[in-house]
DNA sequence: GACTCACTAGAACGATCGTTCTATCACGGA
DNA sequence: TCCGTGATAGAACGATCGTTCTAGTGAGTC
């Protein structure tokens, strides 16, 4: 990728996350970017698919974060190390609730925004579901607990503002781990490697 | 109230929850409200003012919706009854995600917008505690357990644009049963009145 | 009858914003 | 050498938006 490109990409990003997306110009992503306007118009489409954009090169990140924050986890470790990840993603890119949730907010009647958000909700549902088996669940048991996983993460996020974001992810794997401890055939692989 | 008043508070309530609001303008809500642009000048300083205003006037109706849904509940049933007046909100105002967290993202620079959005969130988290409370739980317990509560709303509310407003509003009553079940002084209140 | 108050219609303002356009420059490959 | 490409600075455009202002209407009150 063009070395410009991502510097727009970075800037559209923390301007997008810390400022809002209608109060970010973009005169104001290109001079945080460094980056002539012609360039932007050069790369991108415009602000909407500037918008587009930059929610794939956030996933690429978040995801990234959380797989390497579940590297040498096993058993039900391996699904609170979500939570991990999020702590660590909260701190240094989060705080300020769900980029995507407020893009499609920022944007309701712009179909190419809305469907990507829902395209990445769906990764992250998915995610859940995969940690859930990797952890030992059966295929089953992981689909049926996979929401309660992905609803306790966006509560988390969401809650953020109200509790801090440190006291509500440590609430949050607290009670994923409570759910996951109900569960009947919990943590039934780690007990086997162990 | 002044009838207009009120006019403009639902007008504006509506296009800010539906088209955003950066999207929605002050003529459009005069329009919606069939109302003269002086006279939204008349009653309310400027557009922060009147998003200040609707966050007012939805924190009402929402808290007026919760109370409804305990009406006549005891025990358990009357933490979980927030989630009955979630799912009873989320069809006919709701279902687009959390208005007030929204306006904070809108507005990341407006000290009173975010001011007002705190103070719902902690009025919420205050509300769940009173019904933990109403549920025969001790003060300590009902105090460590409101969070969970909190948060599992916050969750359903940002994860219904994901797995569909009912079934994320009952995966997260599902959820929370659970962990007050898990509680050892659990239901103590509906067991000694029963 | 004079006065106040809520309301109306509409024009007008400054400001911002997304986008387009022009002109120019550096550079690598045909 | 020529040409396409990515990049630059900056002006200019139409459009939208929040806000203010003017002029006027009608109902209720002292």
């Amino acid at each position: 990728m063009s070395e410009k490109r991502r510097a727009l990409l970075a800037a559209a990003d923390q301007l997008f996350y810390q400022e809002g997306f209608g109060a970010t110009g973009i005169d104001r992503v290109v001079a945080v970017a460094e980056v002539a306007l012609g360039t932007l118009y050069h790369h991108f489409d415009g602000k909407v698919d500037l918008v587009v954009a930059v929610l794939g090169y956030r996933e690429a990140c978040y995801f990234a974060q959380l797989d390497e924050a579940a590297e040498r986890k096993e058993g039900l470790e391996r699904v609170l190390s979500l939570f991990d990840g999020l702590a660590a993603w909260a701190t240094k890119r989060g705080g300020n609730g769900c980029l995507f949730l407020r893009a499609a907010a920022a944007h309701p009647d712009e179909a190419a925004i809305r469907a990507r958000v829902l395209k990445h909700k769906k990764a992250c549902l998915r995610l859940c579901r995969r940690r859930l088996q990797e952890a030992g669940l059966e295929a089953a048991a992981a689909r049926r607990l996979a929401p309660s996983v992905f609803l306790l993460m966006e509560g988390a996020v969401a809650s953020a503002g109200t509790l801090g974001a440190k006291t509500a992810i440590r609430q949050a794997r607290a009670d994923a781990l409570a759910l996951l401890e109900r569960n009947p055939s919990r943590d039934a692989g780690s007990r086997n490697r162990r």
